[in-house]
DNA sequence: AAATCGGGCAACCGCGCGCAG
DNA sequence: CCTGCGCGCGGTTGCCCGATT
């Protein structure tokens, strides 16, 4: 059950802005300000939705949007940022000043998610697309789980490094790496109570266990984790990345059931909530090792050259 | 030259969250 | 505490236009 509409369908238009609708709209909003959108319209004396309004405003006619391609370090910066936060466009956007999210989203999802998949790199979870096929045909070809093997007891996720089978390729060994450093400053700047940092030291939050979480789920309930990438494929989206609730209390990944990457993204919202994503990101992006193509070239630094 | 295809982008839709009453 | 409302977000759709056949 959804909400109701935000207002009558029959009586409003829909479609392509005129350049009539927009001056109407732009000269309101800049008399008045943006202020409450559902009566936008009828101040500004446009057929329209307030929210269709709003959309109009922040995607095109709010100023300083640029409108230019984007640039080899906003490219970089996106991907990074994907591979941090998923597709949480608003928060990714926010580091792109001029870019609105939708911007964002359509130049991943009509470009940058196209580069990545050509140079063999999975755009959902950032990880090679052999490792993700090579972990689907190993569970293809593994007998069906016992039922002692099925016990979420059992389950230790691994570093991909040391998990035969799910080398990197070579081209791709110094994105992870830096990927994977990156990722897990993330996790160390999260509060003290998130889950990660409140596991043992042998066993705390890092992005690389969760990019790994579904080879090491394969030894504990392979049919699940071949779901999620049947899901995915099918989503097309960050469905791999689960759905679920969050790790279980007794830290990552103890429930064995729920996706351990979504406890990541759990984490993140935790952290979210806690002190400011922006501030957590700038802390990242602050740092001089942080960006890929400074100094070391790395997959994400040659994503122009890839195509 | 016409038809078809595919990419890119603007806009829409449904849902969740926060806030005020 | 509950409810309704508005805003913002992410996913999806559909149109436009250039490329290809």
């Amino acid at each position: 059950m959804g909400r109701p509409p935000c207002c009558d369908k029959a009586n409003v238009k829909k479609g392509p802005w005129t350049a009539e609708e927009d001056a109407k709209l732009l000269a309101y909003t800049s008399n008045h300000g943006t202020g409450n959108w559902t009566s936008v319209p009828q101040r500004a004396g446009l057929k329209r939705c307030g929210k269709s309004c709003r959309l109009r405003y922040t995607n095109y006619l709010r100023p300083n949007l640029k409108h230019e391609n984007f640039t080899q370090e906003e490219e970089e910066l996106i991907v990074t940022l994907h591979a941090m936060l998923g597709s949480r466009w608003s928060l990714i956007a926010n580091q792109l000043p001029g870019r609105t999210d939708n911007d964002v989203k359509n130049y991943w999802n009509t470009k940058l998610s196209k580069k990545l998949r050509q140079r063999g790199i999975d755009p959902i979870t950032h990880r090679p697309i052999a490792d993700l096929m090579q972990s689907i045909g190993t569970l293809a070809i593994r007998p069906p789980p016992s039922a002692a093997g099925a016990s979420s007891s059992s389950y230790i996720p691994v570093n991909p490094a040391a998990a035969p089978g799910l080398q990197p390729l070579h081209d791709d060994v110094k994105y992870h790496a830096v990927l994977n450093h990156h990722q897990q400053q993330v996790i160390t700047l999260l509060d003290p109570d998130a889950p990660g940092a409140a596991a043992s030291p042998d066993h705390q939050l890092k992005w690389s266990d969760f990019l790994a979480d579904d080879a090491a789920a394969f030894e504990a309930a392979p049919q699940v984790v071949l779901g999620q990438y049947q899901e995915a494929a099918v989503a097309g989206g960050g469905a791999a990345y689960g759905d679920t609730d969050s790790i279980a209390a007794d830290g990552v990944g103890g429930g064995g059931e729920d996706s351990a990457a979504s406890a990541f993204i759990d984490a993140m919202l935790d952290s979210d909530k806690k002190m400011g994503v922006d501030q957590l990101i700038a802390d990242l992006l602050a740092d001089p090792a942080y960006y890929y193509g400074g100094g070391s070239s790395s997959s994400t630094s040659e994503l122009g050259q890839g195509g």
